[in-house]
RNA sequence: GCGCGGUUAGCUCAGUUGGUAGAGCAUCUCAUUGACGUUGAGAGGGUCAGAGGUUCGAGUCCUCUAUCGCGCACCA
């Protein structure tokens, strides 16, 4: 028997032998598929981010991911998988604002292309590190082909796409009110917005003739216009348009009634003045009356020079000064400390958003959505679970134009130029344009770089080389996406919406969207609750098999799993009980030659018929991306069948049975030791691919991870 | 407010088209140096959140309620 297999099985010592023999044995890649394959298969890793290190999340993706590649290979597709970093434009850049502030410099200091450089430079450091640990997890993808959201190519067809969006008048450049992070000064779209709730203070506050509720004192400077609801008696006597001089914050002001179906008269006092220029709500109605903005916030969060005497400060430090101010004027009527409501924060750091005017480039959705919307309802794209689908149904439906304009430098560059004079935008590829083409104003590069989503919502077609490149018209559409249930907006609609748009067709067939990965408390991992589980921490302790099985099994799509290290333990167990059998049918088949066609016996072709009976259910499973059960019933039939029953009642046979009864359980084990080898493969393809090394020559011709998913031996 | 889920054994969760409630871990009892103690044999443990309905039959389908979670949209 083999030396290694006489010691008890050691992952640490066999993971990093056996991932290098598959890397350089180029069966990762499709080119080297074998001429017997049936159909092309192609999933794309979710960009990695490249800067980031392993978390528990992507030990998940690229568990799945992997058991479904490997599974394809071995049953006969031409497979791909095409790894992918992302330059993570805003996440990256957040890492590095804190590196920066950590040694005391800021962003701010830096000129743009040398913050650039630095981030790349950053970010090519440490990608090396997140692709090792791709690596670790026993990733059978092909790295050959590995790409990365800034390579050239790539921001090329991100180009063309801006171009022909421009082109086809779905893009445009808006002034418009857009959420606005004061910390990180840069733009988001809906998304990257959470809504919290809070008890905060209403202010009660006299303005003129009327009282008017607010949570914002600080914002009121500006206010000229009071906005009451059109049939709202207690303010029948103010007529739309009528000027009314009062003592405000900083002295005598004249405002402007505007009557609005937006006020809701059951609200505070049924009036409020309305700051265009900081609230979404009451930029609508500055937009439907034709009203003046003033901004009073500039884009640090500061107050600007209308705030008078509290120009310069930042808002948490004048509320309160404010406040006071307004009592010593008697502008203070009540306070309700009670007041809940919802405050928009940026999902990052979790500041106050402060909604800013601002040119912006816009996609118009609408269009681009309702294909999306006809594709998912003909079931051209198929979600698993199918509950998403309805989720996408009702996003699609209520969407709106997406803001893909960030004010940060980590990024692909917007490449446009705007008028300086009329602040008209220009799609500009060649950089040809020097004169606004609307005013014959000077133009400026747009400094703005676009939304990272924007590109990786290209991904698919970007990645494999559209509209020309050979994996494009071997792979598009690819087959599955695999990725969190949690980016469905940020990345899979907009894929399946531009994918559509560029190429006509729906990126993938399949999308199949796991939940999030827990800790064993069912808590949600996070650095402040110090429950954070290190992937790397788990394979060093019990294998990589063992923490990929923990991953699968029990985990239904779309639901989020917790992770505890007991489970792993089990699994730990289960490669080790599939080494020590693997040693009791090694040992007792010794010099035994595994013929094709052998004679069996009843009870053998029994145990054959139902082996063969679960692998057809477990291939069902594969095919039906039910990857937890086949999991499950793989781990139940080798140890409480194979083990348990079949090994226990071999002892008596190889030891008193007759010679054709020997031979035919010998054949027996054999065979079902190759079957299993093959159906835990994808699940645990280490310490598979490690004893396929063992088996008996005859048994095999190449390395496991390039064998044919069984066959129906008839039996 | 609108939308989407969950509620099944002590814990974490399965349960595919309706057909006698399952797994892992944990607990308890017994066994044994065997390929494996990272073991084997067995046991206990559930009004399937509640109520009503459809059905010969409901954990599964329908309605309502409770409760937990998530998403979206919101009025100062």
């Amino acid at each position: 028997m083999n030396d290694r297999l006489s010691k008890p099985y050691n992952p640490s010592e066999t993971e990093g032998r056996i991932y290098k023999l598959w890397e350089e044995s180029g069966y990762f890649s499709p080119d080297n598929a074998g001429n017997d394959t049936v159909d092309n298969f192609a999933i794309l890793m979710p960009p990695t981010n490249a800067n980031g290190s392993l978390h528990a999340g992507h030990s998940l993706v690229l568990t799945i991911e992997d058991v479904i590649v490997r599974y394809k290979r071995m049953a006969g597709h031409k497979t791909l998988w095409l790894p992918g970093l992302d330059h993570a434009g805003f996440e990256t850049q957040v890492v590095y604002e804190k590196k920066l502030e950590k040694e005391g410099r800021s962003r701010f200091e830096l000129k743009p292309d040398e913050l650039y450089s630095e981030i790349l430079n950053f970010t090519l450091e440490n990608s090396k590190v997140i692709k090792s640990q791709i690596r670790s997890m026993g990733a059978s993808c092909d790295w050959s082909r590995e790409k990365f959201t800034l390579d050239k190519d790539i921001v090329e067809i991100v180009y063309s796409t801006f171009k022909r969006l421009s082109d086809d008048n779905l893009l445009y450049r808006g002034k418009k009110i857009v959420s606005w992070c004061p910390k990180h000064r840069t733009s988001f779209s809906d998304l990257e917005i959470n809504d919290e709730e809070r008890i905060d203070t209403l202010y009660y506050l006299k303005y003129g003739p009327f009282t008017i509720a607010t949570a914002r004192p600080e914002t009121k400077f500006g206010d000229k216009y009071v906005v009451v609801h059109p049939s709202d008696n207690r303010y029948s006597k103010f007529k739309h348009g009528d000027k009314i001089e009062l003592e405000w914050i900083n002295g005598p002001i004249t405002a402007t009634v505007i009557k609005d179906d937006a006020i809701d008269m059951e609200f505070g006092t049924g009036a409020m003045t309305i700051t265009p220029w900081h609230d979404v709500a009451d930029f609508e109605i500055a937009l439907r009356h034709n009203l003046e903005r003033e901004q009073i916030i500039d884009e640090s969060g500061r107050l600007l020079p209308v705030a008078g005497e509290f120009a310069g400060m930042k808002i948490a430090e004048a509320r309160p000064k404010i406040v006071e101010r307004l009592k010593e004027k008697g502008l203070l009527e009540k306070i309700d400390s009670d007041y809940k409501h919802v405050v928009r924060t940026c999902y990052k750091c979790g500041s106050i958003i402060e909604p800013q005017i601002r040119s912006q480039w816009f996609i118009k959705m609408k269009s681009l959505a309702q294909e999306a919307l006809r594709k998912i309802q003909s079931m051209e794209v198929e979600f698993i679970p199918q509950h998403y689908e309805k989720i996408s149904i009702h996003w699609l439906e209520n969407i709106i134009d997406w803001n893909i304009s960030r004010q940060i430098v980590w990024g692909i560059p917007i490449p446009a130029k705007i008028c300086s004079l009329c602040g008209e935008g220009f799609v500009d590829l060649e950089d040809k344009i020097t004169k606004c083409e609307k005013c014959g104003g000077n133009v400026e590069k747009d400094n703005d770089t676009f939304d990272t989503w924007f590109s990786s919502g290209q991904w698919p077609f970007a990645s494999l080389g559209y509209p020309s490149g050979a994996d494009f018209k071997e792979f598009y559409p690819t087959q599955v996406l695999e990725t969190a249930g949690d980016i469905i907006f940020f990345w899979v609609t907009r894929m399946i919406m531009l994918g559509l748009y560029v190429t006509g067709k729906v990126p993938f067939k399949t999308v199949y969207l796991h939940g999030m990965v827990l800790d064993a408390k069912a808590q949600k991992m996070s650095k402040s609750k110090g429950n954070v589980i290190n992937p790397l921490d788990l394979t060093a302790k019990f294998g990589t098999d063992a923490l990929r099985m923990a991953l699968i099994v029990g985990n239904t799509p779309g639901t989020s799993l917790a992770l505890s290290e007991d489970k792993i333990k089990a699994y730990k167990h289960f490669a080790n009980k599939i080494w020590n059998a693997t040693r009791f049918v090694l040992s007792n088949t010794e010099n035994f030659i595994y013929e094709s066609n052998p004679t069996i016996v009843k009870r053998d072709d029994e145990i054959l018929r139902a082996m063969s009976e679960t692998l057809t259910d477990i291939t069902s499973d594969m095919e039906n991306f039910r990857f937890y059960m086949a999991g499950e019933k793989l781990y139940h039939y080798f140890w409480h069948t194979f083990a348990d029953i079949i090994i226990e009642e071999s002892k008596a046979v190889l030891s008193g049975g007759n010679e054709q009864e020997i031979k035919s359980r010998k054949w027996t084990l054999i065979e079902i030791e190759i079957n299993m080898l093959k159906a835990l493969h994808p699940f645990m393809p280490f310490i598979t691919e490690e004893i396929w090394s063992f088996m008996p020559h005859q048994a095999k011709s190449k390395m496991l991870i390039a064998e044919r998913w069984f066959e129906n031996k008839k039996v």
